[in-house]
RNA sequence: CGCGGGGUGGAGCAGUCUGGUAGCUCGUCGGGCUCAUAACCCGGAGGUCAUAGGUUCAAAUCCUGUCCCCGCACCCA
């Protein structure tokens, strides 16, 4: 039987991961999950992404051996999402030998096939971000991010994308849901019809990386090498792996869906005659900010200390916990809009859905069979009107998940248990009781096989939940998809357990108040954050005497056309005078600046910014936000003063 | 005119492709119930669907213009 293949965008092994960039990965595994139970031969793979010229770089500087300085980091990756409650199948980790082994596999695939070929490519080569630039791009002698660049001169190899464009349109005109959301599609489509350039696919050879197969000069672009994870993880091209590919389904975040994932991958496939996969799905980001969260780390909160305070401000146990978090991320997840992460939604969300919910409805069920059937699910027949509410919200589950919607599969879920809560009331067995009803079995019964439905519906999402819920009721965890809405699912006679509150009620975090004023901007949080400068260089007293930094006037200040950071600033240093272009200007207007004192650097060299000469630099502290805060002298200063 | 996404009751979103009573969650106000986790149920208030024009018997939905917001790119000496 053919499997069906889930894989998730693997994450760039140079950081802890926070909730945001768990997302794909814990959407694999929810989907993965719902197939398992949907009974399909579920093949789910994650994997880390560990080549790449910084990786190497970052382990020697702290005089370590890559391969057991990526193992580390790879581990710390497979714990998180272990203690997530995230299964694989298989674990692809890019420095492995059998991924080294397909990725030249596919390389020289793509020779035969005639899709790469060689140039000589002369060029500034910017290590930290693995990019070449042209002289022309320069600023300064460094890249435009300034960072330090070399001179390369050496012989490439090409991946000739260009050759792709129609077949690629064609492609995803043919398949409608290769690219979900649909405005992911159309973003794609006015990309690749923008036109598509060939791509260099190879870097010098330092140590580190996959040889390009029959020339150990170079090795295999990072980029390039990551994608083939995917088809490494089917033993690719060992026998065998049709079984396992295509895939029904690769998941990641919208960052990297035009430029890789729809348009590169796809081409690199279809140049090495391999099936595309069924589904790529993008989904948009969590963005950490709004009301305040600072803990003493800023603005980012890991999954793990999410699961923890979660933990211990509801009192809930620390495997449900998990599974809060778990939900929380997926059922608010956006897909063509982001979301933006407060404590204050959070906390609703917990209550409304899970704890008054879920968790009540559980609990006042349970309570009621205790009390008027002795804790024994009834014999008896559920009512239509309940078994028609579980088979809607059934099809509408369904329909989502097929669709790689998770957040509208959630709400199909809890749409059961708001069905109970109204039936609880209509029926009202309290009274049916009281009048010895012969109705009351029939009714406890729909109540029990709603929430008995719901487990189901939510274990995708949280397993230990449902395996809660399940042992409550005195039942054995409900894994087949087909089983639920079933009389055997809840059969007569169960022995129910003693209700206990799955999901305590919770204070809602109150929204801090602002200020108005100054509404921080929440930052986006990109899939592959930049390595963090570790380097706490010491200098002598004489490398800082180099640095001449003057105090002067700003006299004249306008914004740069064509920027939307830039202000041209003429600024009086003495007698002189000097223009100046700053990034000032999301935190300062020309009005502001006009008269101010500032600090200069002097002798710095001068740069073109935007086509404006740049006489020197404003000295500024970062703030949150990335803004700047301009230095000023605490009085004023002679103008021209030398500032030491 | 670099590319793209978005502007729908107080908040967050769906609906737009396939025009036809504006829907959901939260909040708020009033009522109900008592099985339950101060929970649950019902009802009300609150929207000129950014804006101007066009097509149509009919526009949140289709077409055109304008104004805002957000990503990417560019750019933060």
């Amino acid at each position: 039987m053919p499997k069906t293949t889930i894989v998730t965008a693997i994450p760039y092994v140079n950081s802890t991961p926070h909730i945001g960039n768990i997302l794909t990965t814990l959407s694999g595994d929810i989907s993965a999950r719902y197939f398992r139970m949907r009974g399909m031969d579920v093949f789910a793979v994650a994997g880390t992404d560990e080549n790449g010229l910084k990786i190497k770089e970052a382990a020697e500087a702290q005089g370590r051996d890559p391969h057991e300085f990526v193992g580390e980091i790879a581990n710390r990756f497979i714990e998180i999402f272990d203690a997530m409650g995230m299964q694989f199948d298989a674990f692809m980790r890019t420095s492995l030998e059998d991924h080294k082994f397909s990725s030249q596999a596919l390389f020289k695939k793509l020779q035969e096939n005639g899709y790469i070929y060689t140039a000589t490519y002369e060029g500034w080569y910017d290590v930290s971000t693995e990019t070449y630039f042209k002289e022309a791009d320069l600023v300064d002698g460094k890249s435009p991010d300034g960072n330090e660049v070399r001179w390369v001169s050496e012989e490439n190899y090409f991946f000739k994308l260009s050759a792709f464009q129609d077949r690629l349109l064609k492609h995803i005109e043919e398949n409608p849901d290769f690219i979900i959301p649909e405005t992911r599609k159309n973003e794609v489509v006015s990309f690749i019809k923008g036109g598509l350039q060939d791509q260099c696919i190879s870097r010098k050879n330092n140590g580190w990386g996959i040889p390009v197969p029959g020339d150990e000069s170079q090795v295999i672009y990072v980029w390039f090498d990551a994608l083939i994870n995917y088809i490494t993880a089917t033993g690719w091209p060992a026998a065998g792996w049709e079984e396992k590919w295509p895939a029904l389904v690769q998941w990641l975040g919208k960052d990297i869906l035009v430029r890789f994932h729809a348009t590169l991958w796809p081409a690199m496939l279809m140049g090495a005659d391999l099936p595309l996969p069924k589904h790529v799905v993008a989904h948009a980001w969590i963005l950490l900010g709004g009301e305040k969260i600072s803990k003493s780390k800023g603005n980012v909160i890991t999954p793990i200390e999410l699961v923890k305070e979660t933990a211990e401000r509801t009192t809930c146990k620390p495997e449900i916990a998990t599974d809060v978090v778990r939900y929380y991320l997926t059922a608010t997840m956006g897909y063509e809009n982001d979301t933006v992460f407060t404590y204050e939604d959070y906390d609703k969300r917990y209550n409304s859905d899970l704890a008054n919910d879920l968790g009540n409805a559980l609990n006042r069920s349970l309570a009621m069979a205790h009390k008027f059937v002795d804790g024994v699910v009834p014999d008896a027949a559920p009512e239509q009107e309940a078994l028609d509410a579980i088979a809607s919200a059934k099809v509408a589950y369904e329909k989502a998940m097929d669709g790689f919607r998770l957040e509208r599969a959630a709400a199909a879920g809890i749409e059961v248990i708001r069905f109970v809560n109204k039936y609880v009331d209509t029926r009202a067995p309290w009274a049916l009781a009281k009048s010895n009803d012969p109705a009351l079995p029939g009714v406890l019964r729909s109540m029990l096989l709603c929430i008995r439905s719901a487990e189901g519906f939510m274990r995708p999402y949280m397993p230990n939940v449902a395996n809660t819920i399940a042992a409550q009721l005195g039942l054995p965890p409900l894994a087949d998809w087909n089983q639920i809405g079933t009389l055997e699912s809840l059969p007569g006679g169960t022995k129910l357990n003693n209700p206990e509150p799955i999901f305590p009620r919770l204070e809602i975090a109150k929204p801090v108040p602002q200020p108005k004023v100054e509404k921080p901007k929440p930052e986006p949080k990109p899939q592959q954050p930049k390595m963090e400068e570790t380097n706490a260089n010491i200098i002598g007293i004489e490398d800082f005497a180099k640095v001449q930094l003057k105090v002067g006037r700003v006299f004249e200040a306008e914004p740069v056309e064509g920027s939307d950071k830039l202000l041209k600033l003429q600024v009086m240093i003495g007698e002189e005078k000097r223009q100046i272009v700053a990034g000032i200007r999301a935190n300062y207007t020309p009005e502001d600046l006009i008269g101010r004192q500032v600090v200069v650097v002097y002798n710095l060299k001068p740069a073109k910014l935007r086509g404006v000469e740049s006489q020197g630099m404003l000295l500024a502290a970062t703030d949150a936000n990335n803004g700047a805060i301009l230095l000023q002298p605490d009085k004023e200063a002679p103008e021209g003063t030398q500032v030491r």
